[in-house]
DNA sequence: CTATGGCACGGATT
DNA sequence: AATCCGTGCCATAG
């Protein structure tokens, strides 16, 4: 009974603080759950973080659990349950996405963490005969220096200084590098990675007339969102700025380090850096199309987070003048862990059925999006609204092919449409007007009206029928440089 | 005259 | 309550 009691004190910031702390928790993504989590372990001695167990077999650390949900999972996979499981952090232990193309994990484990960890290198061998040897050191220098966002933020004139080599050749090797995989990689801002994108881009597909000019000129503007300032300095309307905004965030990426870039309605850097590490990862067992999915909801740390026993301890040898103090980091750190689990378990809770829900378009593409709104997957779990809302908000997903997308894309009510209007362009033989691809779309079983098509059109950067009909589609993609 | 883009309204979604 | 989205109507460009 005391005991009871005791624990009910324990716990007192009762339901309404766990209920509001959890609510926090789960609208933070990776990035922004480590830096609290690394805050608060640091500044509250209550809390410790232990070396979690490991699984015998593959030797990955577990959280939360006792075996490893991969090792020991049943033998049989009914496809269309995805394994969903908790998965650290942690540089030393690369994630079951690059782990699981490896045959070996012993032997080559070491090369596999060098490619995937390092960037130069994997530059670095793309571009290697394209490079005079004299530059070899040069191309060396700029890919080290490369920050984590695949920028260059050292200044060309120093390492040109350095080599004793005029700039020019510097920029000269700098060009090379940017066209190369991450396309844009070794640009100087973010600014001059765009532009290398849309420049390439444009050989492929139609793009915004204004883009191009967006960036250069009202890049500051772009940055801040002054979406009308930049419509009066293009002399263009509001809704064709708008139009240009979201075509570059779809499509181009001023981190070149990472897959793609969501939108420009977060302008904090540190939701930016969301888009090169994804919250979830999705992966497809064995590449076996009737695998079930391995579904990795990423947590920011390694090991497992717990109040610290000894501390507990020591709470009773408390000197008094102190005791309200580590009272206080107790009920802290308690809160704190609850309310970890708890977020961790929604979120789980989350992703598994959106998955399950999702799988077609997961593994094939926009196309088989089904439209599911955030309230009827609040019914279905029957949690509020607004959790899935924050759960969902600036949360991004790795797919099994390899792009990081905005969690929130899992909600587009249009998306499978438009795949279609993109299908119906594509094939076209002879530019067809907005209506016609609306009867188009009616008959393959979506109704929308014209404007509505119009709309799409712009929101995929297809230009309208009769400016089609004058450039020649120039189609798949052509070597960029022989 | 036709095809599209702008703007604004109303209903759905968050 | 605020925002997003599909649509209708009208202006304009070709």
């Amino acid at each position: 009974m005391l005991l009871r009691q005791l624990q009910a004190v324990e716990v007192r910031p009762t339901t309404t603080a766990h209920l509001a702390q959890t609510m926090a928790l789960l609208e933070l993504s990776v990035l922004e759950l480590h830096e609290k989590i690394e805050a608060e372990l640091s500044s509250n001695p209550a809390l410790e973080l232990i070396e979690g167990p490991f699984c015998p077999i593959c030797q990955k650390p577990l959280i939360d659990t006792l075996d490893c949900p991969l090792c020991s999972r049943p033998k049989n996979l009914s496809g269309d349950e995805p394994i969903v499981f908790l998965s650290p952090r942690d540089d030393s232990y690369p994630s079951y996405a690059a782990w699981s193309e490896e045959e070996e994990p012993e032997s080559s484990l070491e090369e596999r963490m060098v490619e995937c960890e390092d960037l130069a290198v994997y530059v670095f061998r793309q571009i290697a005969s394209e490079l005079e040897e004299a530059d070899r050191p040069i191309a060396a220098h700029l890919l080290t220096s490369l920050d984590e966002d695949g920028l260059l933020r050292t200044p060309l004139i120093e390492i040109a200084a350095y080599h004793r080599v005029p700039l020019n050749r510097v920029e000269k090797v700098q060009r090379i590098i940017q066209y190369a995989d991450p396309l844009g990689v070794a640009s100087s801002d973010p600014r001059q990675a765009l532009l290398i994108q849309l420049d390439v881009l444009a050989q492929t597909h139609p793009i915004p007339p204004l883009a191009q000019r967006a960036i250069e000129e009202g890049w500051q503007l772009l940055l801040h969102q002054q979406y009308s300032t930049l419509a009066k300095l293009l002399n263009t309307s509001l809704a064709k700025v708008k139009e240009i905004a979201e075509f570059l965030g779809k499509n181009l990426n001023p981190y070149p380090a990472r897959a793609n870039w969501g939108d420009l309605h977060h302008p904090t850097p540190s939701y930016r850096a969301a888009y090169y590490t994804p919250d979830v990862i999705i992966s497809l067992l064995n590449n076996d199309e009737n695998a079930p999915l391995v579904v990795e909801v990423i947590f920011p740390i390694c090991g497992k987070l717990r109040v610290n026993p000894l501390f507990r301890e020591g709470l009773r040898q408390a000197p008094p003048q102190k005791l309200e103090q580590w009272q206080a980091h107790l009920e802290r750190a308690t809160l704190l862990v609850k309310c970890l689990q708890q977020r961790n378990q929604a979120l789980i809770r989350l992703i598994q059925t959106l998955v399950k829900r999702q799988r077609k378009f997961i593994l094939e593409g926009d196309a088989y999006l089904y439209p599911l709104t955030r309230a009827s997957l609040a019914q279905e779990l029957e949690v509020h609204e607004s959790t899935i809302s924050r759960a969902v908000s600036g949360k991004t997903v790795q797919l099994p092919n390899g792009k990081i997308i905005p969690l929130a894309k899992f909600f587009d009510r249009s998306l499978h449409i438009r795949a279609e209007l993109q299908e119906i362009i594509a094939s076209e033989s002879h530019p067809l007007t907005d209506t016609e691809i609306a009867e188009l779309l009616r008959a393959r079983g979506f109704q929308v009206a014209r404007r509505t098509v119009a709309k799409y059109r712009a929101m995929e950067g297809i230009l309208p029928a009769h400016i089609r009909s004058k450039v020649k589609k120039p189609h798949k993609s052509a070597a960029s440089t022989p």
